[in-house]
RNA sequence: AGGGGCGUGGUAUAAUGGUAGCAUAGGAGUCUCCAAAACUUUUGAUGGGAGUUCGAUUCUCUCCGCCCCUG
């Protein structure tokens, strides 16, 4: 059986993952495209050591900051541990936010293989998109988005025409999504923002910072980016924390996105005051429809 | 209390006696290797009342609210 646990930032996932996995005898692989990385800790909010309460975790801290892991990376690493893990008679339970990355790991997504660099630099968005639309017309990029164009045109370049089988899932999975009423998940990614501060953020990103390297995940990730500009002396403190705390809403809205309209999600509010409520109405849910699967080994 | 100033979307601002603009926040969406990314799209405002005027957010009066100075 696999458990897949999406959901904005902030609502809960992690730990919702751990007591299912006590509950069901699984071990968790990770679904989230930051929590990879070694050292970047406090700003992703991954797992600390003493709350994983002997379960087994997979693809945390498996990159360097410096590496450029991707969702070709991903879905290799995560089906690879989901025979892993399914092998020895176990379940499987996948938490995180990144929803492509999870979905490119369940679905038959194909990616090729061979990257081709970036030859576009000299041509304009306008150029590029009329290169597009005359390879396919009915292709709808926006102009603006280059980097889906570049991307599209790297495709062609590498072979003809990429058949897509997105819809096809390769395993059998419940997709259980953790939320809230928006206003608090607000008030509690702001919240959460704060505490990370008190629990060291600005050292965290001060080590990387002080390394003068800059990389994917770094640019990327949330926490570290707008910081560094306040270590730039571009911003100042508070500036910055308000861009974590914009830049985190902005994330959550865009994962609700993806989530209702790419995945088929059974939504449970979580209870802040009284988590356990949480757990077991999801308990329910899945005991009520593991009957579609009596292979499973409880 | 007296004198002065100011009230424009949630916030910060622009402009004008004739369709109230921009930014930001908020909402919705796109999505097959930068995805904590990139991109698209959209709701919403002239403090209340009266007057002048064909027409007032703009000018006048008044009330309300806020700010500054004086006491």
């Amino acid at each position: 059986m696999i458990i897949v646990i999406i959901g904005p930032t902030a609502v809960g996932k992690t730990k919702l993952s751990v007591e299912l996995a006590k509950i069901y005898n699984a071990e968790i692989i990770n679904g989230d495209a930051m929590q990879v990385y070694k050292g970047m800790d406090i700003a992703t909010a991954k797992i600390k050591e003493e709350e994983k309460e002997g379960i087994v975790h997979h693809l945390f801290d498996i990159c360097d900051y410096t590496d450029n892991y991707t969702v070709y990376d991903y879905q290799r690493d995560a089906r690879f541990k989901i025979e892993d893990i399914m092998s020895r008679g176990r379940n499987v339970i996948i938490v995180g936010g990144t929803g492509l990355y999870i979905k490119a790991a369940l679905y038959d997504y194909r990616f090729k293989e061979e990257e081709t660099r970036r030859k576009y630099d000299h041509l304009s968005d306008e150029d590029l998109y009329q290169m597009v639309k005359k390879i396919d017309k009915s292709i709808d990029i926006h102009m603006n988005n280059r980097r889906r164009l570049e991307r599209f045109l790297e495709k062609c370049d590498n072979d003809s025409i990429t058949e897509n089988c997105g819809d096809t899932k390769l395993y059998d999975f419940f997709t259980i999504g953790l939320t809230t009423n928006r206003d608090l998940l607000y008030e509690k990614i702001n919240n959460r923002v704060d505490l990370m501060i008190k629990d060291g953020l600005l050292e965290e990103a001060r080590k990387f910072y002080d390394r003068g390297v800059s990389s994917k995940a770094l640019k990327t990730g949330i926490g570290y980016k707008e910081l560094f500009e306040y270590f730039d002396g571009k911003v100042t403190l508070d500036q910055a924390l308000y861009n974590i705390k914009k830049n985190s809403r902005h994330y959550a809205k865009r994962q609700y996105t993806f989530f209702n309209n790419k995945f088929d999600v059974t939504w449970f509010d979580t209870d802040y005051d009284d988590f356990n409520k949480t757990v077991l109405s999801v308990e329910d849910f899945i005991d009520s429809n593991i009957s579609f699967d009596s292979s499973i080994d409880l």
